[in-house]
RNA sequence: GUGGGUGUAGCUCAAUGGUUAGAGCAUCGGACUGUGGAUCCGAAGGUUGGGGGUUCAAGUCCCCUCACCCACCCCA
């Protein structure tokens, strides 16, 4: 039974968050591998910064009117005064260890990458969690449009290895400081012009962040969103050229993608390249990862004037649209009889482990039946019998549980067996 | 934050407002102290999410609350 908490309640997981439990966790485990592999292959790196980390790092870094910051954040004082956060999202921290330990000096491109849970305090549903794991790619110090289109290369890389099929890739651009600012303005003015057809959301996005308006679902908004100007035609002569660079990488790829003019990244820090590879096969939350370029970041994060670019990759969301059985693991159970036999047994399981075989000792058992029906339970694929008389000879039984044969021999004899 | 749906054993589900809330699977034990999955027998497992109300009587009807799921919002 559950315990239970002050309250009388029964003590469950907080809400949002999961047990990942032994059958699944493989799955998890045999994606971090493929994740962790094929990164590296690309020359990415591993760093794991703090779960936790000063509030401001995020109201700098992620940006003071993101809904992340204004309401999703786990943030709380600790017994020093310091408001500290439950990292909602990767990149912030990333910046911060690269001017924290000047990683900058040590020669660019800093490609990096980290596997990881992050937090937010949404309403859970379908493919979204207050605790939820995130793989996250970052690059600094690299403005080529080439390197744009190897990450979204790369990506897909990923996600072919994984066998996720099914999947879009969107592509868009949104601009630098230079050219956004008239954009947001001209589509804050038509936006204005047909305000009565849209809906109450979509008017506020009209002052707060009009590009969002091509987010929204609503059928009229939709409609008039259609004849709104687009972003692509206000791009600076230097993002136009970004942008058209990093499709013809892409193309010299083959990665297949759609030019989405109206894919609105939801953190304000993105200029020019944003990306995001979507399944539109099902759930609402149907973005399996998103990401983009942040030129301007590390400055206005009080850093040095480098570039950067990367995107997150939401595990939860991966993980729902695997349809992969990791293998059984293959081990072998030790079954005994008697006090001298249970001694030579112990000594038989470390001799098999130190033989690189997983082995599982019984420790509470009775009948020999009673044994064996515990290690078919467990899924054992061998059990060594470990009885009066095997312990006297010397000579041991093997079985094979999924053949059901038998053979007798000498400790060495058996584990070169298990070994084969 | 706003809406909708659902809460009965570990799991999947029964029970017209009317005895002591049942079944299958799973668990544990026995038949069975030298060989697993099978079979038979048995046991254990529940404050029907929690609280209040209506009623002679509530798992069932009403209200509140909590949790989970789904959608909006937002995003990974």
């Amino acid at each position: 039974m559950s315990g239970e908490g002050p309250s009388g309640r029964a003590l469950t997981a907080v809400k949002g968050t999961h047990d990942i439990l032994p059958g699944e966790v493989e799955v998890w485990q045999k994606v971090e591998a493929e994740t962790k592999r094929l990164f590296e292959l690309y020359g990415y790196k591993e760093m794991r910064a703090p779960i936790i980390e000063p509030t401001e790092l995020f109201h700098k870094g992620t940006g003071e009117t993101t809904d992340i910051v204004t309401k999703e954040m786990y943030t709380f004082e600790d017994k020093g005064g310091r408001s500290i956060t439950l990292r909602p999202e990767y990149t912030p921290s990333v910046a911060r260890a690269i001017v924290e330990h000047r990683l900058d000096l040590l020669g660019t491109p800093m490609r990096y990458y980290y596997i990881g849970p992050m937090f937010r305090y949404d309403k859970p549903q379908k493919g979204r969690y207050r605790q939820f794991h995130q793989v996250d790619v970052e690059v600094f110090g690299e403005k080529d449009p080439a390197l744009d289109a190897e990450i979204v290369e790369m990506a897909d890389a990923l996600l072919k290895a994984l066998g996720i099929a099914e999947t879009e890739t969107l592509v868009n651009s949104v601009g630098c400081r230079a050219c956004r600012p008239a954009f947001s303005a001209a589509l804050r003015e038509r936006a204005l012009a047909v305000q009565d057809k849209l809906c109450i959301d979509c008017r506020r996005k009209m002052e707060t962040n009009p590009l969002r308006i091509f987010d929204c679902k609503v059928e009229s908004c939709r409609e008039q969103a259609r004849a709104f100007p687009k972003i692509t035609g206000f791009l600076c002569p230097e993002c136009r050229e970004h942008f058209a660079a990093f499709r013809a990488h892409l193309d010299r790829y083959g990665v297949a993608y759609r030019h989405d003019e109206n894919l609105v990244r939801g953190l304000d820090y993105y200029t020019k390249t944003t990306f995001e590879v979507v399944d539109n096969s099902a759930g609402q939350q149907n973005a399996i990862l998103g990401g983009g370029r942040y030129d301007d970041m590390m400055k206005d994060f009080g850093g040095p004037d480098i570039c950067g670019i990367g995107f997150a990759m939401g595990l939860e969301r991966l993980i729902a649209r695997l349809a992969l059985k990791p293998e059984a693991r293959r081990f072998l159970y030790v079954v005994h009889q008697g006090e001298a036999a249970k001694a030579r047994a112990i000594e038989l399981a470390r001799f098999f482990r130190r033989g690189g075989i997983e082995t599982v000792i019984e420790f509470g058992g009775r009948s020999f039946k009673n044994q064996f029906g515990r290690a078919g339970k467990l899924g054992a694929a061998w059990v060594l019998i470990v009885g009066e008389d095997e312990t006297a000879k010397g000579i041991f039984q093997l079985k094979d549980m999924a053949a059901g044969t038998q053979v007798g021999g000498a400790p060495e004899v058996l584990l070169s067996g298990v070994r084969s």
